[in-house]
Formats: structure tokens, sequence, C-alpha cells
DNA sequence: TCTGGGGTCCTAGGACCC
DNA sequence: TCTGGGGTCCTAGGACCC
């Protein structure tokens, strides 16, 4: 048996923590730049505010039923997302944390896992203030499906698929979009085919899904036949990408402005891959103009280079990087997003030395390295970087709404009257 | 006026090799 | 006039996830 823990409305419940005054409330937490709604609370819910949805389209419903608006803030997310996942793998060691408000649990062999998971609802509430919500199937997508069903038609919170009656049943009532790896177009082009329900789906012939939605789709379709094909990976891989892009507060022309954002970006990158003790083989970089504006003149420029020895010194990605701009930079165009992404990503104790290059990071280099990132850590971001990284942050994003950092920054912890 | 940011996996097709 | 058969690697694009 699999469980699947998921934390209800996750964003708004950690603001919610730290401020009573919003129990009961509509809640919503913006995307960076304040541009959409990314996370609501179930009152705001129950207001018809869609996820994802611009806010400016729903200023109106905002403004009419007092909803409290927040902007991101991930230094608190991340922080109580990593005292929620060490309370659960307290209680099940066997845990693969899925996202930032989810894990899968391996449940083999557990007794009574119903109880088990009443008991760390109730502990993870008790010691986080976060309310969760537990689904336990024999398969993780099953679990996803449980889950599904714990958060809509429970009181507890808790619910499991444990035999084959109550499994068919609810995947009569589960809509095709709601399957775990069926997502807009796939959902579309199954409803077009008369499948609607997640039993539809699996009553289908497994060629028409091979043939259709690719051996992902396979797999999917087995795995809600009680079949495991995606295993719970316990142990944490690198990760094979690491991706760093914002869009801009406004427009922006000046070459000298969008130059800044990707050396910020590059930096960003160097310092996520030396944080997991890896180098890159691959660096691209893309800068793109609004694409909600005249899709005619819409511009999307990216171009990536392949490094010749891994690395994760930030003077030589930036280097790369700007020197990529420079190749994919239009003049007078109106950008509205940069990105740099680095990939092709090595441990690196495992590179090939080569004696033709020389931007490996050298020892002295790793000690400055070391002692940047340490200072960042510990006084915040930035407070040491490169000067073509800019003063002003001038192309930055608007956060309007943000709440204090109360469990991550001395100066924010919550203050209470005496 | 205002539209997020980070990832994963799979496939098809082209370049190249012997 | 006739024009193989087997690989690998890389990239772009499309699907998905939170």
């Amino acid at each position: 048996m699999i469980a699947l823990a998921d934390c209800n409305n996750f964003y708004a419940s950690c603001e919610r923590v730290f401020n009573p005054v919003l129990n009961n409330k509509p809640v919503i937490v913006l995307s960076n730049n304040d541009g959409c709604v990314i996370a609501r609370s179930n009152e705001a819910k129950k207001l018809g505010i869609k996820m994802g949805v611009p806010v400016f389209k729903v200023r109106d419903i905002i403004i009419k039923n007092n909803v409290y608006v927040y902007s991101t803030n991930f230094a608190l997310y991340g922080d109580m997302s990593s005292r929620v996942m060490s309370l659960l793998s307290k209680m099940s060691p066997e845990i693969e944390i899925y996202s930032i408000d989810e894990a899968f649990m391996n449940f083999t062999g557990i007794k009574n896992p119903t109880a088990l998971a009443l008991d760390m609802k109730s502990t993870v509430k008790k010691w986080t203030g976060i309310p969760i919500s537990i689904g336990i199937g024999p398969t993780k997508t099953l679990a996803k499906v449980a889950n599904y069903i714990a958060k809509r038609k429970t009181n507890s919170g808790i619910f499991g698929l444990f035999n084959y009656n109550d499994t068919i049943h609810s995947l009569k009532n589960l809509p095709i979009s709601e399957i775990w790896g069926v997502g807009s177009r796939y959902s579309k082009m199954l409803y077009s085919n008369g499948i609607k329900t997640a039993y539809d789906f699996i009553c289908l012939d497994k060629n028409w899904v091979l043939n259709n939605m690719t051996i992902v789709g396979l797999k999917t379709q087995e795995e809600l036949k009680g079949h495991k094909k995606i295993s719970l990976e316990i142990y944490k891989n690198r990760k094979k990408n690491i991706c760093t892009s914002r869009s801009f507060g406004k427009k922006i022309k000046d070459f000298k402005l969008i130059k800044e954002s990707i050396v910020a970006h590059a930096t960003r990158c160097a310092e996520k891959l030396r944080r997991q003790s890896s180098c890159a083989r691959y660096i691209s970089v893309s800068i793109q103009t609004n694409r909600f504006d005249n899709p005619k003149s819409y511009y999307h420029g990216y171009q990536s280079k392949i490094i010749d020895l891994p690395t994760n010194n930030t003077i030589y990605l930036v280097n790369i990087a700007v020197k990529i701009l420079e190749s994919i930079y239009i003049k007078d165009l109106e950008y509205k997003k940069s990105g740099v992404i680095v990939g092709d990503i090595v441990p690196a104790n495992q590179i090939q030395l080569n004696i033709f290059n020389n931007h490996q990071i050298t020892e002295k280099q790793r000690v400055l390295y070391d002692a940047v990132d340490s200072i960042n850590d510990a006084m915040g971001r930035d407070k040491i970087r490169l000067l073509g990284h800019g003063i002003n942050r001038k192309w930055s994003l608007k956060k309007e709404n943000l709440s204090p950092r109360y469990t991550t920054d001395w100066s924010d912890l919550l203050k209470i009257k005496v």
C-alpha cells in the first residue's frame, strides 16, 4: 500500500498559521510579480476564484468579499514544508518527497493504515499548524485518487482504496481530467472519444492507449488497475536541469537591464549547482517578449551551449550566458521575461579533468565561493554579488503584499503583545 | 494597465558512424 | 539504371506535474 499526504491549500495555510485572523476568511496567494492566483483557501475557492487566473480578472470579487491577498513568500513556505516532511518521515521512514506540499509513503505491511494516517494528520497539525489529507491505495496513481476523495468527500481527511469494489465505484465517479497523468490535452482527446470517467479509461484497449498516449498513458492505465508501474523514489536524486527565470516588473528594451537579469539568473543557477555539489555541462539562455500581446510579433529567442568541461563557477557561467544573450538579443523589442537553464548535470567529484581548460574551480576559487555562499546564506541573498548583477534590480518584480519571513529571519519573528 | 516558475519524461527526426 | 542495414547521439517539441 502507498499513502499520499498532501497539505491542504498549502500556501494559504502557511499564511494562516502566523495570522489567525485569516481563519475562515477567503485567502489567496499570488505568483511572482503578483500576476496569477496560485493558492486559494476553501473560502476563496467558493467565491469562484479559479486556480491560475490573472489577478486583474478577479479584482472585483476580491474587493467585494474582502479577500486577503498575499504575494508569494517562498522562504516561509519552504521552511514550513521541511517541518511537515520531517515529521512525516519520522512516522514513515520510506518516504518520497514529491513536491513542496506532497509526499508518498510506503505503507506496505502496516496493519492499520487508516489509524497511522489519522495519527500523522493530527501530529502534523499539532506541531506545525498545517492541515493535511492522506489517501491510501495499492499504487501511486490510486493513492492520488484516494487523496482526491479524502479532500472532497470525507470529514476525517483520510481515505483508503482497500478493495476492488470500492475502487471500481470510485473510478466510475472520477472525471477523466482528475487522473494524475492526464492533463488538459489528453482529457480533451479522451472526452472526444467518449471517455468521460477513470472507469471508462481502464476499460480501453491497451494498444489504443499505447498508440494515442505513449507508454506514459499506458502506465497510468495499469496503475489505475492496481498494477504498480511507478515506483517510490526514496533516495533523492540530483536534479537533471536547473532553471531560473522571471518575468520583469514591466516591459524592458534596454540591453543593460536585460543583461543584469541574465547575470542574476546565471548566478542563481551556479549557487543551486554548488548547493547540491554538482556541475553542469550545458547552459541555455532565453528572452521573450509578452506572449499575450499580438502573437505575430511574439519573439522567443533562446540558444544553448555545451560547456567543454562541466562547471559550477559563477564567473564562467555568467560570461557564457552574457555571450549567448548578445547573440539572441534583438534591438528595440520590448522584453517581458528572461531565463537561464543549466543541464546535463554531473556530481562535482566525478568530472574528467582536462589540462586544456582552466575554468574549473581552483582551490582558491572554491574557498572564495564557499565564503560568498555562506555569507549570502547568513546575511541574505545577493549581499555579495558580481557587479554586472546591477545595483537597483530595476528589472525585478512586484511584490506588494508580502508576509514576513516568520520562521527564517530573526527580524521577522512573530511579535506577541504582552 | 495587469497573465508564474520550476521541473520530468517521451518521441520523432536529423546528423553521423561503420 | 541500380542506391543497405544497423547503430548512436542530439535536439526540438509536446505532453505532463506542482
